[in-house]
DNA sequence: GTGGTCTAGACCACG
DNA sequence: GTGGTCTAGACCACC
């Protein structure tokens, strides 16, 4: 379980938390179904308050990454039913992205020579 | 001056008056030297405290959007001194949402396509 | 923590603590990652209102010796990282200086040996 | 009469004009008892307040750099009974600065070869 | 009139 | 406990 907190980062740890989780499951490192680190474990592993984990698990679960069974733990979710909202949330950012860029008077060529070179 | 505070927004209000203004200046609406509102007049525009309107202000002008001449006001800067960073500091955000499509398994083609439609 | 504010200096108080600590973290009495004194303590400690430590401190942030963890404190930069930085500025004020001393009709040698004397 | 007023610069105007005719005298771009120009010719020539420039001139006068005669207008004084008060003026600024150098662990040779280097 | 600083006191999110 | 935002109201220097 690698994670790097941040702590320059002005956002929240549990959110940092919560969304480097997210990559590990989006991108299948964590398998559907397969157990997350519990909250004491991830609270000793990172030395962070536990509150802080609980915290970032209850934001991941709410997102529907995750699914908590009493007793026994959390596990992954399935990615195939949080793609979706996730795409849709990506080109929210995207559009906004976008108009910045023609506040700048970026052209569209330059974005896409960039995409292109990307990588 | 036609500047709407959204207090649902979770930014502070001071973030979304000054990146208001910065966009009025880079798009041109307010051109190089002219004059910007004053603290004062601006806060009973807004019906906002002066201070959070100074705080915007200094923003504003520590970003290097505009200048301020005690007695006389404040004034937009020269885009093209602010344009160059203001560039880099997109790549940056760009870069870092192309790596988030990457995790969504969205390819470069789509995201070309979905350029290619915008506006 | 050893500030004194001169109530007599036309500079704004804000700014002579921002200095102050500043120099502190510039010769390593207070070293990487340590934390600096809360916003709370600090105003109690000089008798002065929160809110102009505050100020004192985003300022301090700002020029980057300095960063804030929400919940957690503020604590000092690497020096290392914004040294090159000051010492550009430095040699700026160093050149409006010898600047000046042309104009006063003083002899380079009479600057260079004023060094030499210095400490 | 060659003054250039900065806007962007955060010092007073009336600090800058007084400096600035400052330097004409002590250089000898105006010579001793030669005549200032007058207060409203000055206003006019530069688009700034009478007041302003009236203000200025106090501090130029306060400062020892020129005297007035009623009725016939300002006068420059002589450098000779300024100099000695200027440099160590001078000399103190030269101290502060020699002292943030060591803050910045810079060598002495290193001022003194950038001095050497200068013009 | 303008910008800038400061105080006092309140509220919020984070850990 | 910490940092951060906001309001209300005051005072100052500058133009």
């Amino acid at each position: 379980m690698i994670i790097k907190i941040d702590f320059r980062d002005k956002r929240p740890i549990y959110e940092q938390i919560s969304e480097k989780l997210q990559e590990l499951i989006l991108c299948g490192a964590i398998g559907v179904d397969e157990s997350l680190p519990s909250v004491r474990s991830l609270a000793i592993d990172l030395s962070i308050n536990p509150n802080t984990i609980q915290k970032a698990y209850d934001n991941l679960e709410q997102k529907g990454f995750c699914y908590s069974v009493a007793g026994r733990g959390r596990f992954a979710a399935a990615v195939s039913e949080v793609m979706p909202g996730k795409r849709k949330e990506f080109f929210e950012k995207f559009d906004q992205l976008l108009n910045e860029s023609a506040t700048l008077q970026l052209k569209k060529e330059e974005l896409i020579d960039y995409i292109k070179k990307h990588n």
